[in-house]
DNA sequence: TTCTAAAATTGAGTCAATTCTGTTTTTATG
DNA sequence: CATAAAAACAGAATTGACTCAATTTTAGAA
């Protein structure tokens, strides 16, 4: 019924993570206190860890946002892949990277990867593990999609493959986001001279 | 030379990586206290932060002497490869992968992946990043090995090639790290169904 | 409307990493 | 030897994430 508790609930969670979203930004992952953002959001330091686990959380909320919207920018891509392997799968990493710095900056990124691997079952940590298995997962959608449209060997491993590739370009990011100077177009030629190998050998 | 005090501060370097080693094993990452680690190795707080930036930064130096390990071990298998190549990578990536858990638990592998990410311009951070370029340099030297004896292909980007096997391995190993419960061998049996496709593509 | 149990909020208190400042030890020099 | 500068040390103070017991708010029954 929607009641006046759910309703509060709701909206302190949106203050919670728009507050902690700016701070993040402004103040980067460690100099934003949990005392700023509480005060921002306009509830006390209890309320924030009645609502997350601890400040990793917070941020996971928001990494969620950024890579569901690269997994839906995604889909497009499977179901329409250029008529070309190569770009194909230039398209779709092309789409993942471009997306990523929408919301996260570098340095939220690199606290958000922390985080994953030091606590991997905290909330964040089990979040984290599978929207990389979903991005996996779409990457092996395309190449199945390529194999249908004849562009791709009927006898290739599939989820072999599609490991392989997204976790290439994983490392890649990670490196990416760990240099502050790094840009994308010099990741995105690194990753295609990278799968151009993969591309010569599973191509028909 | 060598005058005392340059002996007594080589002394306490090796004093505290002792006892935080033996503190991180036991008591794990976080539940090794820098105050037991102080106590443990007779010197005060104030010295270890005097030696290290901060806490990771020891952790840092067990991870280092362990990589250092791998890699010289690594260096048998590029002077003589396996006549074969899926072998031969399987033989490196075994030799990685089988030494990784001597010195550091699952535990301490996670913390230290996790610091690099989070502190990529730390002391640590600097030397980790280091170190994962040795292992693709590594990774590179055998294909080139390879390419000599004729099993791979000249006209092969071995750049591309070994930083395509490392990342990959790489991220396989971090899932490993991350999961208690997974075993050496699915590991190493996982990379090879990966490496497969691309021993395909190179072999001549 | 009034009352009660459950749910949620609060903020002072705890704990551990890191910093800071005064003291001690070592080295170099006359 | 004495001594002053430099280096290293010690541990108390600070800081900030997280906890918890007390208080307040809400939902629903009478």
């Amino acid at each position: 019924m929607s009641g006046l508790r759910a309703r509060q609930k709701a909206d302190r969670h949106r203050r919670i993570i728009e507050a902690a979203a700016a701070l993040f930004r402004e103040a980067g992952y460690e100099g934003a206190k949990i005392e700023a953002i509480a005060a921002q959001a306009e509830v006390s330091v209890g309320t924030i860890y009645n609502y997350y686990e601890n400040k990793g959380d917070i941020l996971g909320a928001i990494v969620s946002l950024e890579v569901n919207e690269v997994l839906n920018a995604g889909r497009g891509v499977v179901a329409r892949p250029p008529a070309n392997v190569g770009d194909a799968l230039d398209t779709l990493v092309g789409i993942y990277i471009e997306h990523s710095l929408h919301y996260l900056s570098k340095e939220m990124w690199r606290q958000a990867m922390a985080i994953s691997t030091q606590l991997p079952d905290s909330p964040f940590g089990q979040a984290y593990t599978a929207l990389d298995r979903s991005l996996t997962e779409q990457i092996r959608a395309l190449i199945s999609r390529l194999q249908e449209l004849g562009l791709v060997r009927r006898d290739i491993d599939g989820a072999a493959l599609g490991e392989l590739i997204f976790n290439n370009m994983n490392m890649m990011f990670i490196e990416f986001v760990k240099r502050d100077e790094a840009r994308i177009p010099e990741l995105r030629a690194a990753i295609r001279r990278q799968n151009r190998i993969l591309v010569a050998a599973i191509g028909v």
